[in-house]
DNA sequence: ATATTGAATGCAAACGTTTGAAAAAATTTC
DNA sequence: GAAATTTTTTCAAACGTTTGCATTCAATAT
């Protein structure tokens, strides 16, 4: 029976006669080969079906050309975004991703850097995740340290370590709908917060609380309700915050999807958006600009942050003498559509 | 200077003036080895962060536990939860997978399985791009056959290979669709439709077609409009169906951001949905349940299409004797809103 | 004291490829 | 036709790990 075994080098020398360094030059086209027998021998293993084991090749020159994508979750618009900016500036260089999702769980995240470690990843790429965050523990990440595998964060930063990071300037992207919103006169603005803990949901927080104590307006406990970050998780808050004595005038939501969400159970009140109430979300996804009315958002750009994390990674493994970590902040840019155009 | 070079075996046998024979099985308790021994190298290699190489015993093995997974996008929500299912069921098994996205694209495709191939990659999950099933050249898929790498198809499949696949039931899910409508009472059902050539666009554009013949219901060429399948290429399509001297009453969109894409347009124009034009989405992607009104839509089994495909895979790799390759159809599942509803 | 056992360790090969240096073969030069 | 030169090929080591078999050494049985 043939056997599928992948043919070697070894094979296409037993059936030359020759040895295999022979054939590893032929395939090469290196010049101390003989015409003929490249000719031949290229032809062979063209006819047999012949691809170089990378695996070796990875064991003899301790490259792998895989680099780790490591990331709570893929199913946003913005995370794709970033992987997409990744692979678009690493793919033309040889580089294979190696995408791992932590749906947010600590033990995931530590053992697939373990496994990406053990299998010698040249790099990797991290938004950690919100049980990591919680938890305060780095050290699953000390050994990416002391290896000096290039590690670059994403978007969710920890201070402590000497790496590069590409971040989204999320609080005046914050501030900025914010500040939006009392220019157009809404006095009372609700915020559906993210989860607890999270750089993004805490820096979009911020932006809210100092731009609300720039003009003098009072934070309201009882306007700042939490969300997942997901469509649905939007609804129950929305409908405590309209069914208030006093209820809020405008809403900024944590996403575009929490916005969605709650666009919708203001219609279902039969408010009308931006006269009753104002809507702003965050990221700027294509739907935000065909909802109706369409959503005023602030738009994240994903993958230019990937595109940016590369250039990093880059620099650090090309490293110049001279090399120094770098923290990249990218503005986010406030995009004024209609869901709150109140004139 | 301390180079930061991954301690080995034979560092650790040389710590120890043993031999890497015993570090090995030391480490991995062998019992032959005398329990101080063991303890000591055990503590040392802890203490010295020893992680073993796995692309040494990749090589050794010819084992590298990883999958390939090529898809022509990771933006949609049904790509991302195919993967999460893949993920969800092949991470515990100890396979890592490698995502490759071609967006569209043969020759990135080729490349990629290339690569995989090269990497020793233990399976291959295989959506086909767009240009590919276009040209409808399938040669860069003969060495993975030839190779006997386990080869799922996804979604979009090619005939000629005797492969498993896993597929969703895009023609009956279009066929209730499309039937609701005409259940409903609307007699003039457009539809927008996805790229040509792709098995999704043509199997949901195929259930349309069959079941307005089934209802003896005429198919009108300028009621079919081509789309991308993204929102903002439903917008010309959609103004000019409206603007027609005999404008259609229902628009079934080939996705549901294409049916959100014709939502806004048919609001601009100051119609009501349902009453004066009805609409149906496919995917049931979680914006689909919050719009307003809410879109009536299709279910695609993303996760499980993910779940189904790895178990073809583990049945292929466990293979027993009799193994045989399945296709698999999951059902879609017409999911009945507002945006349909006219009493 | 010697043979026998058992425990602990070492040797060497293997996985597939590359590469500097050495060797062999072919060609040129006188 | 031998020496010198050039072209072509082979050898051997290396990457890090595992594993069957051989070896060593000490303890026990005779």
């Amino acid at each position: 029976m043939n056997s599928s075994r992948p043919v070697t080098i070894k094979d296409i020398a037993r059936r030359f006669r020759c040895s295999p360094s022979t054939v590893s030059r032929a395939l090469n086209d290196h010049p101390a080969i003989n015409e003929d027998t490249r000719k031949n021998i290229q032809e062979y293993a063209r006819e047999v079906g012949y691809q170089r084991n990378e695996v070796s090749l990875s064991l003899l020159n301790k490259k792998t050309a895989s680099l780790g994508v490591v990331v709570p979750t893929i199913s946003n618009y913005y995370e794709t975004a970033v992987i997409e900016g990744l692979h678009q500036a690493l793919q033309p260089m040889g580089y294979t991703l190696n995408i791992c999702v932590t749906n947010e769980n600590y033990a995931l995240e530590k053992e697939y850097l373990a496994k990406l470690l053990s299998n010698r990843t040249e790099g990797i790429f991290l938004s950690v995740s919100q049980e990591t965050y919680d938890s305060g523990y780095y050290e699953h990440l000390e050994s990416v340290i002391q290896r000096k595998t290039p590690l670059i964060f994403i978007d969710r930063e920890y201070e402590d370590f000497e790496t590069s990071r590409a971040t989204v300037d999320d609080y005046h992207g914050a501030f900025a709908a914010v500040e939006h919103l009392i220019n157009i006169g809404y006095k009372n603005i609700a915020h559906l917060k993210g989860p607890n803990g999270l750089t993004v949901s805490e820096q979009r927080f911020k932006g809210y609380v100092d731009c609300l104590k720039k003009y003098d307006m009072p934070v309201q406990e009882e306007f700042i309700i939490n969300t997942n970050f997901k469509v649905e998780s939007a609804i129950v808050p929305t409908k405590r915050l309209l069914e208030m004595a006093m209820p809020p005038d405008a809403i900024f939501g944590v996403n575009d999807q929490v916005a969605i969400g709650a666009m919708r159970v203001v219609k279902d009140k039969g408010l009308r958006i931006p006269q009753d109430v104002g809507l702003v979300g965050f990221d700027n996804s294509p739907i935000s600009a065909y909802t109706f009315p369409s959503l005023t958002t602030v738009s994240r750009p994903g993958r230019k942050i990937g595109m940016e994390a590369s250039r990093l990674f880059l620099n650090q493994v090309n490293g110049a003498e001279d090399f120094k970590h770098e923290s990249i902040v990218l503005p986010s840019e406030l995009i004024i559509r209609e869901s709150s155009l109140r004139i």
